[in-house]
DNA sequence: ACCTAAGCGAGACGGTACGTCTCGTCTTGCG
DNA sequence: CGCAAGACGAGACGTACCGTCTCGCTTAGGT
């Protein structure tokens, strides 16, 4: 916690603004989306409120600086099995959510985008951005033929994108494994090529 | 627009409530969510902060009746065809969000639910029943055995619903047909009980 | 505390209007004239606030009955010595002050009469009828020949009264004997026939 | 009228607390004491109301503030006679109370201190400095043997400042200048020195 | 014996003010 | 020129009372 920080000169101090974004974090954490506001940051950080208006429009740039800070290393296993693949990303990004701030300040993201346009913005860029990179998973088992020619990945994407946003905005982020996987499966074997399988008996054939 | 209105007794004065609620609504649609107060909708509503405090908690409760209020005629359709059935049902979801001041509103909802306990809880009970009502249309195609028996119904509905709240919530609900109805095919033809079929060569192999 | 308490018919119910009273002097007595509001009347009482409203028209005459209500014994006496007469009226009239609710229903009385107009009427009406009153303890002492014959004696009543008021307001109605015999004394040797006579060598010439 | 007064860094504005107290003073003569409130000031200075709560904890000490403000300039004579010295003081306060807002401010400072705890303290605390400083005016008439030795000075102003009070208090600083002099004169002469004095015939013998 | 008139408790109504919070802007003085 | 600091105008927050209104009830007095 950097105390007495002054400034270094004419010129911006990355202390200042590490210091700024640390702070964000941690009242985001703290405190929740509703006890996050510039005021608390500043005092926080103990940071002038002008210092971080001058590097961030407002709110919703800062969480997004915010989020964009997280380092974000969610899983994207290459198993040669699609459904696998996507249990594994969604379980990552679930524990990720879970067991760091990253969800918090998602969730905090996204209503930010309700509201604000630049949020909104960025948040969108943002979101087609993963659904490319993700669709990259479902791209690499059309290519190996799992999955039939004709299927858009980034869409696919966007249904297992959209599962996991939901479930982090009303709060089930715990969900099970099973569910998690039904899910994924539900989806694989839509776009499977592998017509003549009977996926997903789920509580097991005998 | 009541003017001059007065209690009715010791007892809650419908006209109130409702000429609230109508407020809330237009200054939602007018202002959007950032412009949403209790001030406001008090102004707008010619009526006392307290009489609104006095049956809703809050902004979350406020929020959460207009959108109670707005009449839900979403189509259920039965064709026969559950892929029909969930694109039909998807269409006309976007179609309400998009000309009604609905969208707007449940936008608002799912904002407020971030910071909100209350307005979670209310919005987890909601989306809950929600699910379970889609999974009907799910339930229906698998009594007439179209879709597979071990299938969670109320789950692949989650799917579906997931789909057009994450549309929603980045500003895709403008989203075209063919686009949505490809969406619907991964997952009905994932769930699908039709092992033959070759579904879905979206753009057409000639 | 009358429980239940219903019309009596088409005419006032006196047991409401003595359970007012009551629970105003005690709100009065019990949080003080800043706590003192028609609705904690009206609650104490278990009395609707209309009841309160139709037979005062608002705090100041409320405050009003509930002083008059107050059944004075200040002491009048006639010791035949005007400075003892002034000296016991004083005192009985601080001790009424400090030991019953009339000191406090005195000060907010005088408090409202300073922001609506109907309690400074009836506050100035009957303050000229306590001068008048105390003046004839003045107007006796005249006619035994112990006052000057061209004494006002109500405008004697006048600075003895305002010596008393002052004292209530600014918290002094615990003034010690000596100082009230004192203040008396200069008043009453101001006005006294016995020009001979070197009143009041306070502090004692042997 | 300060228009587009803004902050003056990370201190106090005096511009801004000049515009309160200025506004708070025209409030309290337009409106009245009942009009009085923090809202209307704050609108009147344009002000935001953090700005007067962040200078003045309340009500009672803007009151304070305001009263204080006010250039008091009564007069105190020194013409060699008490009597004529306290007719020209009274006549002086009388004077400033009926034809400036110190008038209308002392009145509501008063009424304040009957509910508020500081406005008490703080108008005790005054009440007491202009007692002494009164008393002055008598201890001077002491000095040149006008006034009996044993006299306590400061009392004399207690009686002469609380038929003022209340006159004020109850309406009357409209009193003319015999009723003035006279209760001067019956003080006076209670304290006076000159014991062969038949002093105020006050309705004239022949 | 019925009817009507008024008082009763209750509490909702449109308002205003309270004192606190945060917003985004501004200006200082130090480095 | 950047920085911490913090005052500024603005306005929303949720609460307390204001004085008015209407309800459903009681009861008495006039018919």
């Amino acid at each position: 916690m950097a105390v007495g920080r002054k400034s270094i000169g004419a010129r911006r101090n990355p202390d200042s603004a590490e210091a700024i974004l640390e702070a964000a974090e941690a009242v985001l954490l703290e405190n929740g989306y509703s006890g996050f506001s510039i005021e608390a940051v500043a005092r926080r950080a103990r940071a002038g409120k002008p210092t971080i208006y001058r590097w961030w429009p407002g709110k919703a740039a800062l969480l997004l600086a915010v989020y964009q800070r997280q380092k974000r290393d969610v899983v994207y296993s290459d198993s040669g099995d699609l459904e696998e693949d996507l249990f594994r990303f969604l379980k990552s990004l679930f524990h990720q959510w879970h067991d760091t701030p990253a969800g918090e300040i998602f969730r905090s993201l996204v209503a930010e985008a309700q509201s604000d346009s630049d949020a909104a913005k960025a948040l969108a860029e943002y979101a087609a951005g993963r659904r490319v990179h993700t669709g990259q998973l479902v791209a690499r088992a059309q290519a190996r033929g799992e999955v039939r020619p004709g299927v858009d990945a980034t869409q696919v994407a966007d249904l297992v994108a959209s599962y996991a946003w939901v479930h982090l905005l009303t709060g089930r982020i715990d969900e099970n494994d099973e569910t998690i996987r039904r899910a994924v499966g539900y989806i694989v074997s839509g776009v499977s090529n592998r017509e003549t399988e009977a996926p997903d008996q789920t509580h097991g054939s005998p």
